[in-house]
DNA sequence: CTAGGTTTGTTGCGTCGCCAAGCATACCCA
DNA sequence: TGGGTATGCTTGGCGACGCAACAAACCTAG
């Protein structure tokens, strides 16, 4: 965009001219807090009114938003307009995993419209990825009004992403390595695809439209069958690390002298921490569905006392990480969050006994809220970030457009 | 500044005025990277040379910049006049510790013009520190020319900081608790002061002047008599935490059987890695100056076996924080820094050994470039940053008036 | 030493985006 | 039904930047 040889500071305002900014600014605003008034957007930016009022005109014609009659709210003074963003902007989601293949369609404001999952007996491939991709929007285009247009596609993958090139570096449980699956479903779909890692998008979904509205700094944890991940808001962004590899949370040092670990070294919290474990005792395999059942009506003297370790266990890496982030918010999902909810109070006990001074000692606890909506809301947001940051500039592709080519 | 009552999503252009924005990016420029011609800021910013012309002067008026004649460099073309940040312009820095106060004025672009470190023989009292820091002001204003202005005062404290209220939360090692030391400094001065925690301004210092210049993502370690303090810069920014409170990097998790640490919990990192650990075995405290030339020339069984264990432990530290932040580059400095040049080959065997696959195989290991510059440097900064956000509407106050004011 | 090429400084003008002011409009309440 | 109030809408002005054209200062080549 600019010819800026070094990257460094902040731009001049020519590289992210005025208006955009101040566009960007009202659509994030209605995609985070949902449908405003122009004299409530108009409040919140500190713009004039008569700013406002081009803005919202300019972004009408953009088909970015609509706006709806104004309806007396019982205060005094003219009845200002609601505006929204427009319902039939789509990002298309895609999420391999073990499990299977994941594929959604999300609005803005966090409306996730469709969701399915695929079930894939066997390592999915990312040709398999594609297919399914394709069929999901095949059978959306059927369904839906003729006027959705799609931002773009979001994947969520379950490893290593390297963001430079929307690649899968590594993702041990797909046995998938170097892996250009965003340029494969570019192809595919016609749309511009963006990856990233499942943990980090799912952070920033909770964040933005889960428990962790108006938090800036917040940890989380995921416990998963294929082991603990995490990602850490910090001052309102996510930490992505050198190459944007992103974080592996579950591979904190809890202990150098503890047991071996499947990435290779010793006493990482996810060796200590792990849902196989209670499988072992229970003698069958729990689903994440099941597992608050399990958690609050089983109970033998092993599995007790291997819940107490596991909590214990927990709260050493969440006091830790504590240490080096100081989030207000550590919020836990997965096998995790069911750990929360049956040792909330041993938990929250040993992480305030071994917090650091005043670091930890106020920070709260809490399950994610977004569960299964977690990673498609997370991973709309790649979609998005066009229409968000440009939005005079975004390109939107007719639903039926994609089909047709997919088919 | 703005009548915005969430703040949150970045601000429209009409709180962050253009102008200033631009401004702001010139003297960030001049700062970061020293004198540069107009045309090679006219570049790097993407403006037009007539708007440059424009900014340079309005700079000049102001005061902030001196523009030089032009000189011929060789290349074709006319030669573009050298703007170069005004060296009137200094920050006073205090910086109390547990060996004295060390007060220092620099100016912009990291040039340290004087430095004086003023020992106490006792924990130094807040208003010590207000004494001995308007002695500095007044020496010196004998010394440096009357046209000498300054910008404010840059605070760095040894322990947690508040930074809503410029206060000293906690300071252990000087026994201080809820000391307002900024209002104090500048009840002193008149100056505006802005205090912090002494190593997250190191960090930031050797960010931008030291080994970590064009590094986004760094981790940096300090080892002081008092412990391993550290912080993190990542995407380029400094990582404060939820209450500005930072990290505490000495206190991550090594070893949960691991032994008692003074802050009351158990197998921090800086449990076992310890200067003190050094000195028992030498029967003698060595000072930082003199630790390199010990660990290069002194050897007995007891010392190599107790700095391997050392480097060990440091390796599997940073490891475990790779995993957190996958920095590029960590940056060692106090006694840790001396442990990297003694035993090199043997952390970077270890961390690598211990690396989470891709994420910190390829990290780099330095020892901070700065050394008794780099708090001075840093605290310098939150003088600065007033000057450097807002050029138009800082106020430098004259040396003179300061020393008068002290006296 | 001079002419042509190149790069930058400088000036004047046009455009874009915002704000302020004033009037119009639509609500509430008495 | 009229006053109070908040917002919509329109017009005019201003600040900041880009563009284009010309001037100035350097280099190189012959």
């Amino acid at each position: 965009m600019a010819d800026d040889a070094q990257g460094d500071e902040s731009r001049p305002a020519v590289a992210d001219p005025v208006r955009q900014r101040n566009l960007s600014f009202v659509m994030r605003r209605l995609h985070t807090q949902g449908p405003l008034t122009r004299s409530e957007l108009t409040s919140a930016s500190g713009l004039n009114r008569s700013t406002m009022l081009g803005m919202v005109a300019e972004l009408q014609d953009l088909e970015l938003v609509i706006e709806d009659a104004a309806v007396a709210d019982g205060t005094a003074g003219r009845p200002s307009p609601l505006v929204r963003p427009h319902p039939d902007i789509l990002a298309l989601t895609v999420n391999p995993d073990v499990a299977g293949v994941t594929c959604a369609l999300v609005g803005l404001n966090g409306r996730v419209v469709a969701r399915e999952l695929v079930p894939v007996d066997h390592k999915v491939t990312p040709d398999e990825v594609g297919t399914i991709t394709g069929a999901f929007v095949a059978s959306m285009a059927k369904e839906l009004p003729a006027s959705t247009r799609l931002a773009g596609v979001g994947i969520a993958a379950p490893g290593l992403v390297d963001e430079r090139d929307n690649s899968v570096a590594l993702a041990p449980y797909l046995e998938w390595e170097d892996v250009p699956l965003a340029e494969l479903i570019e192809q595919a779909t016609g749309l511009p695809a963006t990856m990233a890692n499942d943990t980090s998008v799912g952070v920033v979904a909770e964040s933005l439209f889960g428990i962790g509205v108006g938090c800036d700094n917040l940890l989380y944890l995921n416990g998963s069958t294929s082991g603990v991940g995490g990602g850490v808001i910090s001052d309102g962004s996510l930490i992505r690390g050198a190459h944007g590899l992103g974080t592996e949370l579950g591979h904190v040092l809890l202990n150098r002298n503890g047991k071996h670990c499947v990435c290779g070294r010793v006493g990482c919290l996810e060796t200590e921490v792990n849902i196989r474990r209670v499988w072992d005792i229970l003698g069958r395999r729990v689903g994440l569905n099941e597992l608050d059942h399990v958690y609050a009506n089983e109970s033998t003297p092993e599995l007790d006392a291997d819940l107490d370790d596991q909590a214990d266990a927990l709260a050493a890496g969440i006091a830790s990480l504590a240490c080096v982030f100081s989030p207000e918010l550590v919020v836990l999902g997965g096998h995790v969050g069911a750990l929360l909810d049956a040792r909330r109070e041993r938990i929250e006990a040993e992480v305030k006994r071994q917090s650091f001074g005043p670091l930890s000692t106020g920070v709260r606890l809490e399950r994610n809220h977004l569960r299964e909506r977690m990673v498609p809301i997370g991973a709309a947001e790649l979609a998005f970030a066009r229409v968000l940051q440009q939005p005079s500039f975004a390109t939107l592709t007719p639903l039926a457009d994609v089909a047709g080519r997919a088919a």
